[in-house]
RNA sequence: GCCGCUGUAGCUCAGUCGGUAGAGCAGAGGACUGAAAAUCCUCGUGUCAUCAGUUCGAUUCUGAUCGGCGGCA
């Protein structure tokens, strides 16, 4: 069977992924990885890539969903395997590029065998969670599935929740489900991970924010409260959003604290994307400002398949 | 200039009735089984402002000096 080759260029948030990547805008199509860009309303938050990028490379998963829908990691699996191939098909190369690590990982291990998420049993759990408390939980995990009882902290509900929602999805133990532990075969990955020094990153990280509110943040935070989305809808749990959640209900800040706030969960998050990235295996760690390094491992990449840039 | 308060971790501060000190935040490292920009775990040595005095022993008490804040002139 011939393998599709994917190139995946991911990175944490603000290292520079959206300019490098018009090097590819002869050859390839983009595959958003980013999971707050999925969202229609959100361009300014989401730094989604502009009007003058999307011109030259076609961007696919970036803003068609209106905030209070999910997509999680199967979406995007499903999402992204029927974009590789229709990309491939029409003769172009399928370029996966955000900064989401644990869609990453999904996309390129599969999904594990565990049921979907069932938004339903895990508002009832979550229901139990207020009134009963999580030791009530956290008993009843220990006897349905001691396996992943053992291994969520005790302190992590959002865990707890899911591994009792598989159960009663199911009738089996979250642990039970076998998770893929290597590439799947029917792509050929080509992984280049962008890197900076930590604190070239925070600078940069700290300027775009800023940047961000030149550009109207606020106002676009106050359009999306306007149209009736809050707390509840999964793409305002974003950074940039939720600061602002987070001061209208407690009425403790002023704007320039949520600015600093801002940054500063925006530098955690790229702290952990970090984190998570280093487990991949068979990656290309490079600064994009030595591109040409970058490229040539591309062309080479490229060339098995008749392809070049 | 005088009076009062104050100086402890990068920041905000606690504390030691005299036996060289600890929280929150920041920061660092880590986890990640279909919500993931989510969620969670671990990590605290610093001339206790400086100099002198008392003391077996001072960051702690006393004095002076130098900062800061407030009040009065």
């Amino acid at each position: 069977m011939n393998k599709i080759p994917v190139i995946v260029i991911f990175g944490p948030t603000a290292v520079g992924k959206t300019e490098f990547l018009l090097n590819f805008s002869r050859i390839s199509e983009i595959v958003n990885l980013d999971s707050l860009q999925v969202y229609k309303y959100m361009d300014i938050g989401t730094a989604a890539p502009e009007r003058e990028i999307t011109d030259r490379i076609k961007h696919h998963l970036t803003g068609f969903l209106t905030p209070d829908r999910e997509f999680g990691a199967g979406e995007f699996v499903r999402e992204g395997d029927r974009l590789c191939s229709e990309i491939y098909e029409r003769g172009r190369i399928p370029l996966v590029s955000g900064g989401n690590a644990f869609f990453l990982m999904n996309f390129i291990y599969g999904l594990p065998e565990s049921p979907e998420s069932s938004p339903e049993i895990r508002e009832k759990i979550q229901i139990r969670l207020e009134t009963e408390g999580p030791e009530s939980l956290r008993r009843e995990l220990e006897k349905v599935d001691p396996v992943s009882f053992n291994r969520i902290s005790e302190n992590d509900h959002y865990r707890i929740t899911r591994a009792l929602e598989v159960f009663h999805a199911s009738g089996r133990p979250l642990s039970s489900f076998k998770v893929p532990d290597r590439p799947r075969e029917k792509y050929d990955f080509l992984l280049i991970g962008l890197i900076r020094d930590r604190e070239e990153l925070y600078s940069r990280i700290n300027r775009r924010v800023e940047i961000m509110f030149e550009n109207g943040l606020v106002d676009e935070y106050r359009k999306l409260r306007k149209m009736g989305y809050g707390e509840a809808d999964p793409g305002m749990s974003g950074i940039g959003y939720s600061e602002f959640l987070l001061m209208e209900r407690t009425g403790c800040f002023t704007i320039s604290d949520i600015k600093e706030l801002i940054k500063q969960d925006s530098r955690k998050y790229a702290k952990r994307q970090i984190t998570f990235f280093k487990k991949l295996e068979n990656v290309i760690w490079e600064s994009p400002e030595n591109s040409d390094s970058i490229l040539d491992k591309v062309r080479s990449f490229l060339s098995k398949y008749n392809f070049n840039i």
